[in-house]
DNA sequence: GCCTGGAACGCAAGCGCTTGCAATGGCTTA
DNA sequence: TAAGCCATTGCAAGCGCTTGCGTTCCAGGC
């Protein structure tokens, strides 16, 4: 860190103060030797002045549930890319089987200085102590999004995919292929969009009995399909792409086809998808548009400007494979 | 951010020089009055630096190429788990299209003070400039691992799949089912597990011309592919499971059948490859061993052992799903 | 031509922080 | 008890950077 600014002004020609100006971004200075400064600057092999200089290192906590299901792989992605571009480097944090919590995981992150935090698919329905470290974040005042997470009480800004549409275009396309008897697979009871999900598959006049929750992974969709299974519904609607894969195992597994006895939609379209046998029918979520969404709310509170904290709802999209079909004749027959 | 020395040196009653020594954790300050200027810093409601929070900094940080293919992911829970369970807390890099490369991501560790770092499946071939930041966490002695990302130059202790065996593995799986005209799709060309899969290929007494170099996604595989199957192959090994479902796709649309006129052989195992149509016949690296050893690795470092930069290679395993079969008979035939 | 205004830039003062050095004072040792 | 030592701390010089203000220079109006 010696002499850096003396050297670079030596370099160019200029005055140190020019030099100075040109890093802070100051008025005064022409474009012409603005530019050269800044030449000089990665010539010379130091870091460009937006990047880490000045006061807190640009970083954004990104804490997701989990890696499994690769939606969350894919999200980090799209969210890393944008904070990227905009010259933040994103930390993500995974809770663990052993360990460490979402409050850890905030406590970690206001140590680390971080400038925001983008929380995607956590359990923010929880009633109790779980909302200590959110309105932590909330005193310190540090710029945070939350993404398929809605928690009324807070006010931060919210990114989301439309569970609501979702479920209605789940539930419209078995209909529309005779089913009637339609099942629903869901993540854990306080897991926000699988309550928005149960709430617009009753108000669609689906059986409320034919709703299973489980953990969100494969496993945990074989499980709770097959008790739907047992229980004869023809089509069945996941709150994931693995739970569909969990389901459309635990069909095979009774003995049943999937899509000719059983159609399955999943939830996401995360990757592969299309690799799978039978291609997965599934709602795609945004995540393009939403991961992209939720780092310009981001960045527009770390820019202090002021940020309504609305919930931007992002329309999903059917994504019809061949994992549904008509529904069997004869559940069809039995109903008439 | 102004005065802040000044206003605590007057609180707690000492000399700036004193505050300033704290600060930076310099000798020659009492303990009594470190502790009474940190005490001081807290009520004034500054942050301390990070280096001051006592034993706080269980962190390590764990930089993966990528998360697109699946295996990054596992692997990233496999070691966060197992490094949760000894008590550290893993910040997860990753490089990202706009932006953060490597060496940005060894300043940033670093900078937060991890206690080590994890590398898995990097591009650490290159002959030039990108060794940089090896250097540099070699001369402070940071402790490190590598996976599958063996660097000659360097004696970092390493933990890899043993290419060698993998790649040996599938050759024979292919010739035990009659092909003889066999194909590989391996990553780019600085990719050290390639490479090895690459001249294992050759000894094994492969045509070194059916060999192709491509990006690490479906979409590349699908390229790579789709130039073999023009040169009639009738089975591909890949350098990882995404290549080979997109080798798959390739042969599809060349109008063949896999495995009938095809057979494709993946590497990794990662989720889901049992899913899909047909389920992938694949390599399996044991990732669960290798990342509890690499966790090993390094926590032995950072409690201080001496640990030998050696490179621990970890046996594969053929999985035998349905992406392969017998060769067809025709190409059996003209052989003859 | 001259005057005027403003953009561009350097000078140098000053700010916040670091650091070499010497003063201080408690503690050990002869 | 006196001498010596060394940890602790303040003083003040100095470093790297920022910034108010003055100078220069050029364009355009009179």
């Amino acid at each position: 860190m010696t002499r850096r600014l003396a050297e670079v002004a030596k370099k160019v020609g200029v005055s140190e103060a020019t030099v100075s100006r040109v890093l802070n971004g100051k008025p005064g200075v022409s474009d012409a030797t603005r530019e050269a400064v800044l030449t000089a600057l990665d010539v010379l092999g130091y870091e460009r002045p937006t990047q880490l200089r000045g006061d807190r290192a640009r970083l954004v906590g990104l804490v997701l549930p989990e890696l499994q299901n690769p939606i969350f792989p894919a999200f980090a992605e799209v969210v890393g890319g944008a904070l990227a571009q905009q010259g933040f480097t994103s930390v993500l944090c995974t809770r663990t089987v052993g360990g460490v919590s979402e409050a850890d995981y905030v406590d970690l992150l206001l140590q680390q200085q971080v400038s925001g935090v983008v929380f995607a698919g956590g359990l923010y329905a929880q009633a109790d102590a779980a909302h200590g470290h959110y309105e932590l974040l909330h005193e310190r005042k540090l710029p945070t999004v939350l993404v398929n997470a809605a928690v009324a009480r807070l006010d931060f800004p919210q990114v989301s995919c439309d569970d609501v549409v979702a479920a209605e275009m789940a539930v419209a396309h078995l209909r529309a292929l005779g089913h009637e008897r339609i099942g629903m697979v869901l993540g854990p009871k306080d897991h926000m969009p699988s309550r928005r999900k149960l709430e617009t598959f009753v108000s669609e006049g689906c059986d409320p009995e034919l709703v299973e929750h489980t953990m969100f992974s494969l496993e945990g969709g074989h499980a709770a399909a097959a008790r739907l299974v047992r229980r004869g519904v023809t089509g069945v609607v996941c709150a994931s792409d693995l739970l569909a894969l969990g389901t459309i195992r635990a069909a095979r597994r009774a003995g049943l086809a999937v899509p000719a006895d059983v159609s399955v939609i999943g939830f996401d379209d995360s990757a592969l998808m299309n690799c799978t046998e039978p291609p997965l029918t599934t709602v795609r979520q945004p995540i393009d548009a939403m991961g992209r969404a939720a780092v310009d709310l981001l960045v527009a509170q770390i820019d202090k400007a002021v940020v309504p904290a609305d919930e931007l709802l992002f329309e999903p999209e059917l994504v019809v494979r061949a994992s549904t079909a008509r529904a069997p004749e004869e559940a069809r027959a039995a109903r008439r």
